[in-house]
DNA sequence: GTCTATACGTCGATAGAC
DNA sequence: GTCTATCGACGTATAGAC
């Protein structure tokens, strides 16, 4: 019920939201064009403006969702508080990478089209990305109290092991000499390595 | 000798630069106008075509620039072959530092603007930057080789670095907590440990 | 819900005066 | 070397028919 007879807006808005992530992720979301958008999902430029109040929000509802779906998807899998530092960054670890391999448009576009937003846009998504980051940065100053970890600024250390992890979305192929699991394990072993943990 | 009495061509060509790598790094290429950037400089957007031929040729030039500057950087510092694995990968650490840190702007649309480019000038550009690649990867191997480190694989680990490195870019202000020989010893200390230095 | 038609602005690039 | 003027195309977004 609810749904008006003979329409399809639900499936239109999904394809929307596709053929954005897509093209946006390609060609960037300043030389992407409405008219494009609509090509690729099958309808008129006009008719996307049934789903979306302007090109903006479209772009703002992407990222909203990608950060809003990343942080229910760690509290979703989330440790239980009872294990060590060492065990908490594997898991985070192993997180990051199973979430956002397979994302590679959506990560892509979240790094790329910030200075696109808005500043009160830009800002919810700071917000988002501040609380990841405080993640990994708990879990390395835990680890840095009780001396399982040996890092000489966990604040930096923070940026650096997330720039190498998300880096990876860079060269990764699905095709590729390595399968999502050595990958996993490579980098598991070059972020336990720098933050100084014996294992 | 060669200049053409009253003109300040070349004062125009730098401001144009200047004005393009500028604007290019805040707004994104596509979003940026031939007339934004003539304005910056200070003439009408016609002005601009004295200079360079096409809006694409432009945006080339400022990264094929910035790629050749890197490359010859490296060469005119770059430490002789006696020197062990560990001092190289020093070097090549304190050298990625104290190169890309400066040039914030300039790093930004090399990374973020590649997708702009057409397929021929993407392809100048990729290989100038494998060559960078394969310097760090050159100074891997040879550690893997003797022992001084300890990778799983070398190929990733020298994607991780960069990526690593890199990202510094996008969290260091001038103003900031720390200095550029701060910043420097932090980000030495998490690579040498990556790669299982013992130092 | 989707269409056509269109308002209205800006774009990259060029021509020709000075 | 720089200007003004302009071409033709394309941009976002809206109005109103169906």
């Amino acid at each position: 019920m609810a749904r008006k007879s003979g329409s399809n807006g639900e499936k239109t808005a999904k394809q929307l939201r596709e053929a954005a992530t897509t093209l946006f992720a390609k060609n960037g979301y300043a030389a992407v064009s409405m008219r494009q958008i609509a090509r690729e999902v099958g309808v008129q430029a006009g008719a996307l403006y049934l789903y979306t109040a302007d090109k903006q929000t479209l772009l703002f509802g992407l990222l909203d969702q990608h950060m809003q779906d990343l942080l229910q998807a760690w509290e979703a899998r989330a440790t239980p508080h009872s294990v060590t530092p060492i065990d908490k960054l594997e898991c985070f670890v192993r997180f990051h990478i199973r979430f956002h391999l397979p994302r590679a448009d959506e990560v892509f576009i979240s790094y790329m089209e910030l200075r696109n937003l808005t500043p009160e846009n830009f800002e919810v998504i700071q917000t988002a990305r501040r609380t990841y980051e405080a993640i990994l940065h708990d879990i390395l100053s835990a680890g840095q109290a009780d001396e399982t970890f040996k890092l000489v600024d966990t604040k930096i250390a923070t940026y650096a092991i997330i720039a190498m992890l998300t880096g990876m979305n860079t060269w990764y192929r699905d095709e590729g000499r390595l399968s999502l699991e050595m990958v996993e394990e490579i980098y598991l072993d070059l972020v336990m390595s720098a933050a100084g943990a014996k294992r």
